[in-house]
DNA sequence: CGGCTCCAGAATTTCGAAATTAATGCGAGG
DNA sequence: CCTCGCATTAATTTCGAAATTCTGGAGCCG
């Protein structure tokens, strides 16, 4: 269910893990150029493994590569967020309604057991609030996989794995990140609970307002800046 | 219009081009082993670039990288094909309907400039037809271009060129080339027309048949095998 | 006889430096 | 004072070889 191997044998893979890691989290700034050698000694590696892991990541449009001129850390911008929401929506929705006609037994299971599995996690650890507990972010992550994983199509998960990538780093952006726990419990439950009945209208509308609800604070960032 | 920048100025884009081209046609056959002293002969360019090329590649999902096996080229088969086909379908008549919707007069004109220019050119330059005429073939792949670009989203741009080229993969298993002119200008025609009327749902219609069309050969060639 | 280990041979991966190209700063001319 | 051109500096790109890892087969043990 992790994202990466947890321990890749080459190195320009395990550097691949950590770029994309540091460009979603926004260690690496959005728009920032990537010096190769400020880049070489903060990962310790050499120049061959550090630029195949950059042209790898190039190719999901998180870095730009620009011939003769280095690579950049792709921008982020209310325009090109609003395509990363209207994709993710669209995508979703579809995803979901396979799911829910073509997905056995075994899928409903697995998205109960998620969904179970979130339900016990704390949004938060620290009483500030600050900080986001990363294990529920995790567990997050699982549960919307394991939601749309029952009708298995490699090529729509690419594009999923990828718009997710994107949205993280917008999501990123909010910092310290908006309480909504409760609001977030019942999406998660009442999306559940769509699935299981196998009523795929409503699990689509739940998660396309689930969607909405969560870009509504990230776009009012963006337009403020 | 081109795919590919003519001359790019590293090595490494170059040599990805041409690596794509090559999977794409054929030349390097499906899920052959890219032997990396090979094709470094063969390209005559050093390891460095042309691992760079291969890794970007590996991200189109038209190449496989194994850590510490090498490169190979991604396999054909049926089951595959039939995901290429759905996803297309779903999101081509989605992006054409987007298009009809916002598309503004300029993307009409070059809508209807680039299906001029299409009926102009013969499909078949040799009079035994067993090669297609590379030119009609650009130029059809630019007229779909033009038809779905009216409404500009570069995440699903980047997705149907993904899977433009997974499904050229598959069309260029068809030798010799399928004869059937008269269909293609046809369903050509009624869709430029269907969009000159902004008709988006006689449009849709039309497209996913002429898809469907398409598909049809090249399944029958997957079943044979 | 089947399966395991170990040993070349072959392939991939990585490094460090050389070659090439872009960016910078300085001085001359308009 | 500003602009253009040139030399210098800095960065990216590329190469060739060293280091590491995989592969296939011979030999050995159960």
């Amino acid at each position: 269910m992790a994202d990466e191997p947890e321990e890749s044998s080459t190195l320009a893979s395990r550097v691949y893990a950590r770029l994309r890691q540091d460009v979603i989290a926004g260690t690496l700034p959005p728009g920032s150029k990537l010096a190769l050698d400020k880049l070489r000694a903060r990962y310790a590696v050499g120049m061959t493994p550090l630029r195949e892991a950059l042209y790898r990541l190039s190719a999901t449009l998180l870095v730009e590569a620009h011939d003769q001129r280095g690579f950049r850390v792709a921008a982020l911008n209310l325009a090109h967020f609003e395509q990363v929401l209207s994709a993710r929506e669209r995508l979703e929705t579809l995803m979901l309604e396979d799911s829910i006609r073509d997905g056995d037994a075994a899928w409903l299971d697995r998205v109960v057991a998620a969904h179970a599995a979130l339900d016990r996690l704390p949004m938060y650890t620290t009483a500030d609030a600050t900080a986001l507990n990363l294990d529920w972010r995790q567990q997050h992550q699982d549960f919307h996989y394991a939601t749309l994983s029952g009708s298995r199509h490699f090529l729509q998960d690419m594009f999923h794995r990828l718009l997710w990538d994107h949205w993280s780093r917008y999501r990123n952006l909010l910092r310290p990140p908006p309480l909504q726990e409760a609001v977030l419990k019942l999406d998660h439950a009442r999306l559940t609970e769509a699935i299981v009945a196998r009523d795929g209208e409503m699990a689509a509308l739940i998660l396309r307002r689930h969607i909405r609800h969560g870009a509504a604070a990230i776009m009012t960032v963006l337009k403020s800046t």
